[in-house]
RNA sequence: GUGACCGUAGCUCAAUUGGUUAGAGCACUGGACUGUGGCUCCAGGGGUUGUGGGUUCGAUUCCCAUCGGUCACCCCA
């Protein structure tokens, strides 16, 4: 094989391609009975938008950007996440003097520089939701509640389990002040923590709550919990989201170890997980945000958002037939035998796609056995929902009919060609 | 970035301790069946055995490198 697709991404075929309309329809059904409006981005921008929402010190912006030059000396890079962009078009445009929350979505492909493996890809799509300029909690527990009804609605609710927790904010009474405690309490134990996390303890300690390491594990059960820190604003505001999540009836689990690898989170974070995907358990992500968009220059909305990895959720779906994800639309065979026919048959094709019809047309060289087993091929295969083949040659020709042969039962009779399209429309999806 | 396992037709897989023209099923094309499908039978096309090097009289088989896949670490969707 001397051509290959490049490291780490992939071709989504036809039969797989079925399952990624239905995850977008689903995704844009549930999104908008919300309230959300679609956005589309572009999949690159300038590369500091990045450094500085997803910040500095992350993996993301440390190692897995894919990041170059353009033509105009310009650093850009492709997107490794939603979010940024989002939040940069929402400041460009203005879109903040609407009546809040403002509520956007959009779908794509995303780009990080990473190992492949399963589940994990160095192209891969996102839907990503946010909702801007409001903070209250009941916001909060909307979006979760829209997460979940997404993946009930594909059947897969009873399969994921939803991890929230709250990370509190930037206040000093509230994840500054536990940040000094976790760090003295880590330091007084370093030296029964793991080589990473002695080093993550000084730099991003937070970090260190999500080591699975045994050694690390033990430590941390004694360590002090960030959900007794939380100040006067953010535990309620932490109670007032589980309260309405309860209202609501969505079960879900408190994690006090998902502290999440994006810099910008504050309060709020939480996370769909399976146990069905090996070492990438989580499906979907998301917290809030509330000092971002006035960091990259924007008003001091508060936001908060989530992206779902399409590729998780894809692999998680079951193997179905092609075609039956979709209402599989009557498709017609017209089988013309010469090139006169041929020409008679062409228009008829036409009319019929625009009622609506899938329609094949042979090319009329090809002997009619050939062609009714490749009408019955592609009826077997579900690419097309052959119901009716319209056989056209010499014979047929010189009567003015054509034949219409029930491709189920057999049967065929003859039809005047200048009733041929009526006749096609009104047996319509019946066989 | 680290580690483990794997790479043979489009797909799923064979190929005796290294042995000569690398096979089969499915799929595809054509024929049996001058204009009536799903079945059957026959035939055909398709491979630089991932790539490069080495050992050997001889390599799909053994060794090294490289690329890719898979999985795990890491990180996350």
């Amino acid at each position: 094989m001397t051509i290959h697709a490049v490291r780490g991404v992939h071709d989504i075929l036809p039969g797989e391609g079925e399952k990624w309309r239905r995850v977008e329809r689903i995704a844009r059904e549930v999104f908008d009975s919300y309230g959300y409006e679609e956005i589309r981005l572009p999949i690159f921008e300038r590369t500091d938008l990045f450094a500085r929402s997803i910040g500095e010190a992350t993996d993301i912006v440390q190692k897995e950007m894919y990041t170059f030059e353009d033509r105009g000396g310009d650093s850009v890079t492709l997107r490794p996440e939603a979010t940024a962009g989002l939040l940069r078009a929402y400041i460009e445009h203005g879109l903040f003097v609407h009546p809040k929350p403002i509520k956007l979505y959009t779908m794509g492909p995303m780009f990080r520089y990473e190992r492949p493996q399963a589940g994990r890809y160095r192209q891969f799509h996102q839907l990503d939701v946010e909702a801007l300029g409001d903070e209250h909690p009941s916001l909060d527990a909307e979006v979760i509640a829209m997460l979940v009804e997404f993946f009930r609605r594909l059947d897969l609710a009873e399969r994921l389990q939803v991890e929230i927790n709250s990370l509190g904010d930037e206040n000093p009474t509230c994840r500054p002040r536990y940040r000094t405690e976790l760090v003295r309490y880590l330091r007084a134990h370093a030296d029964r923590l793991c080589d990473e996390c002695r080093e993550r303890m000084e730099r991003n300690p937070l970090r260190v709550l999500d080591c699975k390491k045994p050694e690390c594990r033990r430590v941390l059960d004694g360590a002090p919990a960030l959900g007794d820190f939380l100040c006067e604003d953010c535990a309620p505001h932490f109670g007032k989201t589980r309260e309405y999540l309860e209202a609501m009836g969505i079960r879900y689990v408190v994690s006090p170890r998902l502290v999440r690898g994006l810099d910008y989170y504050v309060r709020t974070t939480f996370e769909l997980t399976t146990t069905e995907l090996g070492a990438q358990n989580a499906v979907a992500g998301g917290g809030r945000y509330d000092g971002l968009i006035k960091l990259l220059g924007g008003p001091p909305d508060p936001g908060i958002g989530f992206a779902v990895g399409v590729e998780r959720v894809v692999q998680l779906l079951p193997d179905v037939a092609q075609g039956a994800w979709q209402d599989r639309r009557p498709g017609v065979f017209l089988i013309p035998l010469g090139d006169e026919a041929l020409r008679r048959l062409l228009p008829v094709a036409g009319e019929l796609r625009a009622k609506g019809i899938v329609v094949e047309v042979g090319h009329g060289e090809r002997k009619l056995t050939r062609e009714l087993e490749r009408a019955s091929k592609l009826e077997e295969a579900k690419r097309l929902g052959v119901l009716h083949a319209v056989i056209l040659g010499p014979d047929e020709l010189a009567r003015g009919e054509a034949k219409v042969k029930d491709m189920k039962s057999g049967a065929q009779r003859a039809v005047p060609l200048s009733g041929l399209v009526d006749e096609l429309l009104a047996l319509g999806g019946r066989a």
